[in-house]
DNA sequence: AGCGGAACCTGTCGGC
DNA sequence: TGCCGACAGGTTCCGC
């Protein structure tokens, strides 16, 4: 479900709300989810300080006092919600952390892909410690793209998706990007000029931004945490588009697949 | 090493 | 109405 514009936005309104709340205790509803021993993971996280949250790619990372680190990755379905003690549970609450201030933050998931690590080195934290760097990172140019495609020949769009090459980038985004870049997801990443990788990087910066701005896309699943939907599903222009005309040149959207995965594309506009 | 496909789990939608 | 397959914003593992 999200992507970096939609962890970024979740971000935000957790760190404008949760540092300085104590975590009083925590109920795990789905053991799949919490990864190792379940007794260990409640009763660290008990009495810690939320100090500080933040993302790295598509991951979200609380830091707790004592120097220990909850890192999360909602996978397709997952989501924060912050209510007050009150309220019912809900059929896909998964993980529920009670706050000191008669709040408790609910991790939610449909699907139960989500994943939760509990450790004191983030350098050890397995996913993280293999993310590439973020799409605004100075180590992100052309001439580092060029070199790092070499020999891969998968296509440019299975490319954007891996988080080694770059982090943050999903589904929606990587259709979204390559057509405003005017670049067909089927070529060889390694046959792509270093002329024409700098492109897509103008385009992933731009649409990322764009996306950024909008609270993130809501097609199904993704909600803010105060319920919100993000709005930038409003300026998609392919993703989703299957059988619309392209708003540039009015040929037909088309569909294929990908790795298993859906893409959207101009065949006309994406040569 | 690099690549493609299966698996993880639940829900929704469209076709027959 | 009911059943069945396809599909969904992601990642990891396994075999070639």
């Amino acid at each position: 479900m999200p992507e970096l514009p939609e962890v970024q936005t979740i971000v935000n309104e957790l760190a404008e709300n949760l540092p300085g709340s104590t975590i009083s205790s925590c109920r795990i509803l789905r053991e799949s989810i919490v990864q190792g021993d379940q007794t260990r993971f409640r009763r660290i996280v008990k009495n810690k300080l939320i100090q500080k949250i933040e993302r790295r790619g598509k991951y979200i990372i609380f830091s707790l006092s004592s120097d220990f680190w909850i890192v999360v990755h909602l996978r397709m379905t997952g989501k924060f919600v912050l209510q007050p003690n009150s309220r019912q549970p809900q059929k896909h609450d998964r993980v529920v952390f009670y706050l000191s201030n008669h709040q408790k933050l609910i991790y939610s998931d449909v699907r139960c892909f989500g994943t939760f690590d509990l450790t004191d080195d983030l350098q050890e934290c397995r996913g993280l410690n293999q993310l590439g760097p973020d799409p605004w990172s100075e180590e992100v140019t052309a001439a580092r793209l060029k070199k790092e495609l070499t020999n891969r020949k998968i296509p440019i769009k299975t490319a954007l998706l891996d988080q080694k090459i770059i982090a943050g980038l999903g589904n929606i985004y990587a259709s979204e990007i390559l057509f405003d870049a005017g670049v067909n997801p089927i070529i060889a990443a390694n046959s792509l000029s270093e002329r024409k990788l700098s492109v897509i990087i103008r385009s992933m910066r731009k649409i990322l931004n764009l996306a950024l701005q909008y609270n993130g896309t809501s097609i199904s699943d993704y909600r803010r945490v105060d319920d919100k939907q993000g709005t930038f599903q409003n300026f998609l222009k392919v993703y989703g588009k299957a059988d619309q005309k392209c708003l540039n040149c009015s040929s037909q959207i088309v569909k294929i697949t990908q790795n298993q995965r859906s893409t959207f594309l101009c065949p006309t506009c994406q040569k």
